[in-house]
DNA sequence: CAATACATACAGACCGGTTGGTATGTAACT
DNA sequence: AGTTACATACCAACCGGTCTGTATGTATTG
């Protein structure tokens, strides 16, 4: 197995502090010789982990299916959908691996911050970017701020792994993603809104100036 | 110093398993002999540091603001406003310590996870509680869930959090309170809506610079 | 062609420092 | 005198990192 799939296991059920060199170097069937040729230390490993595992997970995740869609709100209803589903996952056992680590590294190792914070802002971009997409197509309020938004939904999906991994219970989860197909009611356009949070007021409010 | 006072700083700057006995023992000028006296290992240090200065501070921070108010929208706009304000502090820099340690330990240490876990169950019931009230007296949309509503918004702020965190950045998290009271206006009745998201007062709002 | 020289890609023993935890000592109070 | 409440010295385990050794491939040169 190779050394950055091992890196990836380890710290994502250990911690990256919580995780030996041996045990990445037992899982990947090699030797500390190996490691240290390649990598000048753990925290070098660690950071190309981020920079090859971590940054194509959201963006197979989390970012490409919403780039084929037409319209970014039902796209996110559907990635709402495929949570509900396929939420037994170790994701929720084991929490979201670049959150984590984001958690666990942000305020104590710099360049591990950056790193996180650059697969971050890449997913913020690019959901900002579809998102101003489907406001150019009609199908998200215009009088929004984007870039608000995409912080937002980020910031909320991680939330909600986190406080379900916790709990080590995936109804808390899915309860959270009941908000999220809530919030997508307030920045869709009246007409792709799905009514999802009630009948009444919030669906008939919208009298865009 | 208390020995869980500064148990609780150390930790709350270098997580748990990055802070030694050592650190913890300097800040609270006391010896190991004393340490072990009173606490059978590190352990059970960490876990009563939990029940005894996170969950007061959870308490204060935001149960108690919201307990007061006769109507939870406002009072959770009020909450809202007190984030926006006084959110230099080092909770931006440094994380919230109890999500801190709920993603760090969930998943390595079980009674470290049920101590936590006992923490963000308090806050969402008593977040619950508060919004069934509100449903009582008209000021919550009494066809929402509001078990569901409170644990969306735990996982919200302390979503936000980190996300500010990982960043180094206080904008995000003012964009993430931002989606916060727009989210508001879908679980308000009519007459309490503030029309945040559908007025052109978030369009205004400080962008990027 | 073949001998040499050198670079690459590992393997594995070893080391210094740190850490959680323990064992023993001791002063004060009851 | 005995219990409580510490203080201090010490230890075994672990961990990141280094050092030396070695097998293989490759360029150079007589």
């Amino acid at each position: 197995m190779c050394l950055l799939q091992a890196a990836y296991e380890e710290i994502h059920c250990n911690g990256f502090r919580g995780t030996s060199l041996e045990a990445i170097l037992r899982r990947a069937g090699v030797t500390k010789g190996a490691l240290y040729h390649h990598f000048p230390n753990k925290n070098a490993l660690g950071c190309a982990m981020v920079d090859e595992m971590l940054t194509s997970g959201i963006r197979e995740r989390f970012i490409e299916p919403l780039e084929q869609c037409e319209n970014p709100i039902t796209g996110l209803h559907a990635l709402c959908d495929t949570f509900d589903e396929a939420a037994t996952l170790e994701l929720l056992e084991q929490g979201c691996p670049l959150n984590n680590l984001a958690q666990e590294m942000s305020s104590v190792d710099e360049t591990f911050r950056q790193r996180i914070e650059f697969v971050f802002r890449t997913w913020r971009e690019s959901l900002e970017k579809i998102l101003a997409r489907g406001q150019e197509k009609g199908y998200v309020r215009r009088e929004l701020n984007v870039t608000q938004i995409a912080t937002f939904i980020v910031a909320t999906v991680e939330g909600s792994i986190g406080l379900a991994k916790n709990a080590q219970d995936i109804r808390l989860f899915r309860q959270c993603i009941e908000g999220m197909r809530q919030y997508l009611d307030i920045i869709a356009t009246p007409e792709w809104q799905t009514k999802y949070a009630s009948s009444g007021a919030v669906t008939e409010t919208p009298s865009i100036s």
